[in-house]
DNA sequence: TGAATAATTGACTGTTTTACTGGGTTATGT
DNA sequence: ACATAACCCAGTAAAACAGTCAATTATTCA
């Protein structure tokens, strides 16, 4: 399990959606706006989502992406590879290096953990819920008086 | 806590010093040679160990690197982040994506975890032991002949 | 029908990090 | 003296990161 910026952004991204779950498709704009991401990067991110199954797209006006699956069941573990999948590496001939499988297992381990842990379930915790509605609360605003 | 390939060598590497642990210094070269990494870059990643207080080195003939404490009180969190470590980043001004927030409860989770975890719980676990094991004999093997 | 919206695709760019190589200096044990 | 090994520095190729830009396609709405 790699832990990297890409998978930050990535997850970031999803709660984002997650938030909006059972409404109207949200277009990346929207996203990259509150989240304060480039949308051409996001672009990039979503075709892998997608790839995976992880969202599914509407195109055109009032059209965008919707979680492909409830928040309850998309695993934090899923979108963290989805982004970070790479082509299969070229058969490892590293024969005496034992010791690396001791990280290997580490790292299976935080997988499992993240396996476990689902967008709803980090969004259900008690700080993120207050810090969530607030981000939402300021960009209704903002976007009423536009309206 | 971020996971990357590079805290792996470097956890590999104080593996391997954690098994030599109470011997005499262990060169880097020997460390190279076994963990099938490039003596050059562990000199580097060595030096930022070294900073960090978590090995300590004897120069010359015999010598080599030894940890600086015993491998029941280093912890696997430490060692990633003496070589992840870099210049304090330049204040982050993102106001509203309080999103990422969320990433950051789930990170320190990891990090929660890591730092509960010692050099010398990773070498007891099971199937590692016996690897351990194969992989010391294997090296010895190997030198006996040439000494 | 036409304009606007928004995904989708692909190519391209600059920066940073990774993972090295090589050369040199300094300390030290034999 | 000499070999060993840490230490230090400079450079570098490849990858990953974090985008930009332009063009295309599908859809909705007026």
């Amino acid at each position: 399990m790699k832990m990297t910026t890409k998978g930050r952004y990535a997850v970031t991204a999803m709660l984002d959606l997650a938030l909006q779950y059972g409404n109207a498709p949200t277009p990346l704009a929207d996203i990259a706006e509150r989240q304060n991401l480039s949308l051409s990067y996001l672009e990039q991110l979503f075709a892998q989502l997608r790839r995976a199954g992880l969202v599914s797209s509407t195109r055109g006006p009032g059209g965008g992406y919707t979680l492909g699956r409830e928040p309850g069941s998309i695993a934090v573990s899923e979108v963290i590879k989805a982004v970070n999948e790479q082509l299969p590496k070229t058969g490892e001939n590293c024969e005496p290096c034992y010791l690396s499988q001791v990280w290997d297992e580490l790292s299976n381990e935080i997988e499992r953990f993240l396996d476990s842990v689902s967008l709803a379930d980090v969004l259900e915790s008690t700080e993120v819920k207050t810090i969530a509605d607030r981000q939402q609360r300021i960009f209704i605003e903002r976007h009423e008086v536009m309206v």
